[in-house]
DNA sequence: TGAATTATCCAAAGCGCTTTGGATTTGAAT
DNA sequence: ATTCAAATCCAAAGCGCTTTGGATAATTCA
């Protein structure tokens, strides 16, 4: 493998090694020259344009392997104004995005780009920050699409995005209009709705709901499933056994030991994450509660794949659950955004998640008082 | 915030929608017609270049902040030669990169590039592509440096990295020429060699190593600092006692119920990290033993931030462990690489990181039997 | 006051690619 | 043998920025 066609001096840095190889790395002027052809015919030959014989194509082809050239994204991005790359906003405020269930995300997202030749850009931000950054990324085409994470209860990047003609799909989806941008959902509603009937079906009625920021779209249409649940068959909601906020262990151990505490402490709990829910698992194990006999424990879980075995995918099906992969999620979403961008006429697609619900061992009856 | 200067015509969508807006952008040309002045002098004045006068300076920036011009990344791209981009690249193999402990680390480095004002880029490949991708990288400067993630034994990137001269720092280290290039690392050998000697200070003899895959460089130097205090202490090693995989909660689970029926089992276990330290405490759950009581548990902890409390940072330490935050040395590692890349000819740069070790509720002295 | 600086600003040449609008050659059809 | 269309190929014009090498105007110095 040849990537060089002159090599300059080898220069010497400060400690004596070498630091740098002054390369004049081949690109299409002297990959043309080297073939005796137009710098035009060899970019349509590697760029698979019909205007260039077969002959012609296989031997800028076998050139073009043989020292090892590949196009320059930033001058092709820019005779173009296509970038080549997907790009994501997160926050770095308290509320912090980069965490497990992202991270499955991205390993999905990643997958599916990288199939279709594009990168995945990262682009840390404060909150208030984000519209420029999305204006940033169209008007000088840093991306050629994003992907919306958590999208709030009260949205407003999806409007932006739309007024500025940026391909995007969210994951989840705000309120409103949602027939007018692309997105992929789980059916949060259905899913916490379904949980919630299961364990009321086993005869608990003081259901606790450990849930997301209810500022998250998700964890709003959760509530929603859980009260409706909770309304269909004449229980009455109790706020004191609903909290919300970010998902993670302790907050899970926190708030189970602090409803185990009540006078009238809820039988079962329901967690918005399996990060929140192996707080739960704490707090029983550390009140002595044996979880699917003493105290009922369910979640949604989004099959985060350290949860997960390796090789065969038997995940440890040990909690009872509502459960949708996440890294799935994210390779649809990632196709979608591919498919958005290399058809910018089509109509928006949606997409709706079923959740599987689980029986595990951490749900039973409520104990008899 | 106006960025447009001329607005075409607005085009209708085959559903009728408003699709796209062909909007001109504010580019250096048309910004300096506008004002009045040279795009050099333009240029010169929003890149700090003394040449340019105080008073032209301000009323240029007044002007791109009007017209909320920003440069074009892959114009600047192509004149500079520079990205404004850190390249990572995570392999697809079956040994997931993108994993807790991944993001977390991200979470840190990204700040750091933020601050910097670079992109954080993430290239899934397949292990044997990863050196055409970073000869790629190289030659058409997508990025203007990488990360090294999980070095192996037997690494060969360094190198590479080295002789087609990209910057880069390592997560980790290998072995050999440590000081021709720039990494940061935990010191794991004597991080756990503490570890197992706090516990063989408590009377522990028969102790297991849930290791990670000991083809990477840190949990083969793990293995060594669990020998190295075994040794010290007369203790034969048990290869009975070791295992070493990609480290997660099942694999925490199974192999110390595992070990647990072995016909002389272990009174206390050692994790390479708490996802399968996760896996251990389910296990003495399921048999009905006591952490701390009938069984010790420990871990080499990361800090992972879903497993700490959101704000004061307190995270939940009823583990003993000895810990180093990953997110910490993310953050250390972007921080290096934007010194490298600012500053070519400074020698290598390199960081041993202590851990503390913290005695939690999870170990104590072995069952009298 | 005239010469030598210094401070400002600019025209134009790339950076490496894609693409438009021809030019030339080839092959088939008459 | 001509004619015409199809097949091949190319020169040159951008894409939006940085930067070199001057030019011009404003200051300073003797």
């Amino acid at each position: 493998m040849i990537n060089v066609l002159f090599i300059g001096n080898i220069q010497s840095g400060l400690n004596g090694s070498v630091t740098a190889v002054r390369e004049k790395t081949v690109n299409l002027k002297r990959l043309s020259e080297h073939l005796g052809l137009s710098q035009t015919t060899v970019s349509r030959a590697l760029n698979g344009f019909p205007e260039v014989s077969e002959k012609t194509r296989q031997k800028v082809r076998d050139a073009a392997d043989k020292f090892n050239y590949h196009p320059s994204p930033s001058a092709s991005s820019l005779a173009t104004g296509k970038a080549g790359i997907i790009g994501h906003v997160v926050p770095v405020s308290e509320h912090r995005m980069i965490n497990p269930h992202f991270s499955d995300f991205l390993a999905g997202a990643s997958d599916a780009y990288a199939k279709a030749g594009y990168d995945l850009l990262i682009r840390a931000a404060q909150e208030d920050q984000e519209a420029d950054i999305y204006r940033d990324f169209v008007s000088r085409n840093r991306v050629d699409g994003v992907v919306v994470h958590g999208p709030r209860v009260d949205e407003t990047r999806i409007q932006l995005l739309q007024s500025i003609g940026m391909p995007f799909v969210v994951h989840g989806r705000a309120g409103g209009e949602e027939h007018s941008y692309s997105w992929l959902d789980v059916d949060n509603r259905s899913a916490i709705e379904k949980l919630t009937n299961y364990l009321i079906d086993q005869g608990h009625r003081r259901i606790a709901l450990i849930n997301g920021l209810e500022i998250m779209n998700f964890a709003h249409r959760r509530r929603l499933g859980y009260e409706a649940a909770l309304s269909d068959h004449g229980i009455g909601i109790d706020p004191d056994l609903i909290s919300s906020q970010d998902m993670n262990e302790p907050y899970g151990y926190e708030m189970t030991i602090a409803k185990l505490d009540m006078s009238d402490p809820p039988t079962a709990f329901i967690y918005s994450s399996v990060l929140s829910a192996m707080g739960g698992m704490r707090a029983a194990n550390v009140r002595g509660l044996l979880p699917g006999q003493d105290i009922s424990l369910a979640t949604f879980d989004d099959k985060l794949s350290f949860l997960q075995a390796n090789g065969s995918g038997n995940s440890a099906p040990y909690m009872t659950s509502v459960s949708s992969s996440i890294q799935d999620a994210g390779r649809r979403v990632g196709e979608m955004l591919m498919d958005q961008i290399s058809n910018p006429g089509a109509p928006p697609a949606c997409e709706l998640w079923k959740t599987d619900l689980l029986i595990g061992k951490t749900t039973g009856r409520p104990p008899t008082s």
